[in-house]
DNA sequence: CTGTTAGCGCGTTCAG
DNA sequence: CTGAACGCGCTAACAG
């Protein structure tokens, strides 16, 4: 049992083809498994493909049937700890319908997007999924321009013309503020970050709405520093909060809510002793902080799910709409009741 | 000016070339900018495939050029804070030389790897990029059938007949060590991990190493909690290093620092009063805990551009050595002189 | 300078 | 049940 490894290029039908003294279309068959063809020859053809290590040309075969069986994905960045379970889901479930995914990263730089674009159209993906907390204009030429199915992760404040899966935020945020009011809170602060605007601010007015709704008299003070990234923003925001008293804050996300308690546990105060803290995301590290946070968890590896399955609808040709998740509010110790200063 | 966009299908240079009154090759010459044609009729091709919108068929060129200037890259998983920045350097700098880059994710699962395998060899992909702390035998024969230049990131204990970048763990767990030798610590501890043992055993062995050259008669307390993650790791650890009096501990990376970190908070322990801890990574919320950890660099970035490097020097079939990375200790407020209890 | 021809590796008609 | 021929979109040899 010798193994021939061809080392200069790669083995065709063509190869095993002339090994087998058949057709090359009869391999063709033999591989794809289809009907006319004898058991016989069949079980023979595929033992020597399999000596001869032969692996299926995706790009000879995508030329002929015109699918790639590729997934474009461009999301901001890899990397993040929110994306990384949106991946999994997506990976997993392309995979399981014979998909391939092909990643590539925005940086919320809009001419990168259009690179990518030309650079998955060129690479002929049979759809795109954008992950993206701000769905621009720009994303609709993108999706217009593409000729594909495009499905979106992660917006849901304006509605678009693009299929859209997304968790419903301010759902969520009501519950935190729900749970906020329980425990007795007066005082409410947010804070926001300045470089994902259509996101932020759909957080920031369910948080007001909400508070207002249950609670008319009550005080709730807005800020969205712009330091560079998200921790430094939550630092940022500590002395306005005590100054003006706070009790009970929601953050932007998780990586806010850390620099927030960071900071604060720095300067030797208690949480939530002396302010309670909510995040947002519900990431891996969140549940691991020293004082663990209190947050709204995302169903990221649904989300990702979701976004597949819809681009498969739409590439079978059956309509979709948006889709809203539901996320739910991970009650840890980052909150209690206020005013226990010095407990 | 009215744009004409076909909805079915793509343009081919056929459609261009009719509508030029050319032929096919001489739309191929035109778009390729090369040398054998009238500067008028390029001119006039390029600007009806403007105008048609065409792109150009990665897969049909790649057919025949039996290149698809694709890169393809496992890693464990994509969404850790690790592989984020090293994603950054690959991606940049495999786009600067016109190649695109196909990520995929093993899970630290074999099987997955030898599927990720073949799912490469299919797509043609032109090298292969590896990430992972620990090089298996599965990693060597991977790379031998897959029959295209394999390079390495991250590993660099065992020598393989693989190309590998990497940082030199040994060499920065010294730095580390004669820091809180000069602070004056005693008695050391090292926590490990459990799932990524060679990566574990060569940061242990160097620490030990490097403390028992220097002081012969200290403790060294090596341990390596079992648990389901990085985070939890850290915190299972915390008793027995107190039981043991230990002053001054190692941890394998940031997140378990972290886990350690934030369980000692919790208990109301002083860092580094009750004792010092170095991490390893430098993650980007390493700096903004609660206590921003003393820990060692890794340059991230610089190790995703080599590796493209390397891939595209292998593929000019220039020869390629292992390339070592030297990281620095970045030292913050989480390592401090031993004995400062209640301080 | 441009047109003609061939072929990359495969799927898919058609005949046989 | 199998072989022959064609075409997917493009590049690269040749001719002209």
């Amino acid at each position: 049992m010798k193994s021939v490894q061809i080392e200069t290029g790669h083995v065709s039908i063509y190869d095993i083809a002339s090994v087998a003294g058949v057709n090359p279309s009869t391999v063709s068959r033999a591989l794809n498994n289809r009907d006319r063809i004898g058991t016989e020859t069949k079980e023979r053809i595929l033992k020597i493909a399999r000596e001869l290590g032969y692996q299926p040309s995706a790009v000879a075969r995508s030329l002929v049937t015109s699918r790639t069986l590729t997934i474009g994905v461009v999301a901001p960045f890899l990397g993040e700890m929110f994306i990384g379970r949106v991946i999994d889901g997506i990976e997993s479930t392309a995979e399981k319908h014979g998909y391939q995914v092909m990643f590539s990263t925005s940086r919320h730089d809009p001419d990168r997007e259009l690179k990518i674009a030309t650079s998955f159209q060129r690479a002929r993906v049979d759809a795109v999924i954008i992950v993206t907390t701000h769905l621009r204009s720009t994303h609709e030429i993108f999706a217009r321009t593409l000729g594909v199915p495009v499905v979106v992760i992660g917006q849901q404040d304006r509605d678009s013309e693009i299929p859209v899966v997304a968790m419903d935020d301010a759902l969520a945020i009501r519950q935190a503020v729900e749970h906020l009011l329980s425990l007795g809170h007066r005082s409410f602060g947010y804070v926001g970050v300045s470089d994902r605007l259509s996101s932020n601010s759909c957080r920031a007015n369910a948080y007001l709405d909400t508070v207002r709704q249950n609670l008319p008299d009550s005080t709730v003070h807005v800020t969205t520093p712009c330091n560079k990234n998200d921790l430094s923003r939550g630092e940022a925001a500590l002395p306005e909060l005590l100054k003006r008293g706070i009790t009970a804050v929601q953050c932007y996300n998780d990586l806010v809510a850390m620099g927030l308690l960071s900071a604060a546990l720095r300067m030797g105060l208690d949480i939530p002793g002396d302010f309670s803290v909510i995040g947002f995301d519900d990431l891996e590290i969140s549940a691991a902080l020293p004082v663990p946070l209190t947050t709204i968890h995302q169903p990221r590896l649904r989300l990702g799910r979701h976004a597949v399955e819809m681009v498969l609808e739409l590439l079978n040709g059956a309509p979709v709409s948006q889709r809203m998740l539901s996320g739910d509010l991970v009650i840890r110790q980052s909150t209690g009741k206020p005013g226990n200063r010095g407990k």
